[in-house]
DNA sequence: TTGTTGACCCAAG
DNA sequence: TCTTGGGCCAACA
């Protein structure tokens, strides 16, 4: 399954993610087999914003890092402009830009899973 | 091939 | 709770 595109793979668990939860970057990383490549579905997702058109499907917004919070930086895509559309669904977002993740986490696909969907589309 | 750059993670202090 | 330092990965020049 390391066949296809690296973004590809991280927007398609991405978009398994259901509304009114939220993971982590890691998270994501960890269910594509690779537990260390968070800072690459980082940069995945970064490189979204520039594809709007193609990955206007992808809720990027449900992905924050290990510490639920969002520390995005970005001129493009504000952490702010994030926040709203996470309240938007349900998610209470504090006005530090903190999430409770013991409430909202989602926990994730199995590398099974994963598999499957990579293979399916 | 090498070095740099991120919307990161984690352990220490 | 916050800051640092080391580690990892993919894209890009």
């Amino acid at each position: 399954m390391t066949e296809r595109n690296f973004y590809e793979q991280v927007y398609a668990v991405v978009r398994r993610i259901p509304r009114g939860k939220v993971t982590s970057y890691g998270r994501v990383a960890k269910m594509l087999g690779r537990p260390n490549a968070a800072r690459a579905v980082g940069y995945a997702l970064s490189a979204l914003k520039d594809h709007r058109d193609q990955h206007a499907d992808v809720p990027w917004q449900r992905v924050i890092n290990s510490q639920g919070r969002i520390s995005i930086v970005s001129r493009e895509t504000s952490a702010q402009r994030q926040a709203e559309l996470l309240r938007q669904e349900g998610i209470a977002v504090s006005d530090d830009l903190r999430i409770n993740l013991d409430l909202y986490l989602w926990e994730g696909l199995h590398l099974l899973e994963v598999d499957d969907i990579l293979r399916g589309q």
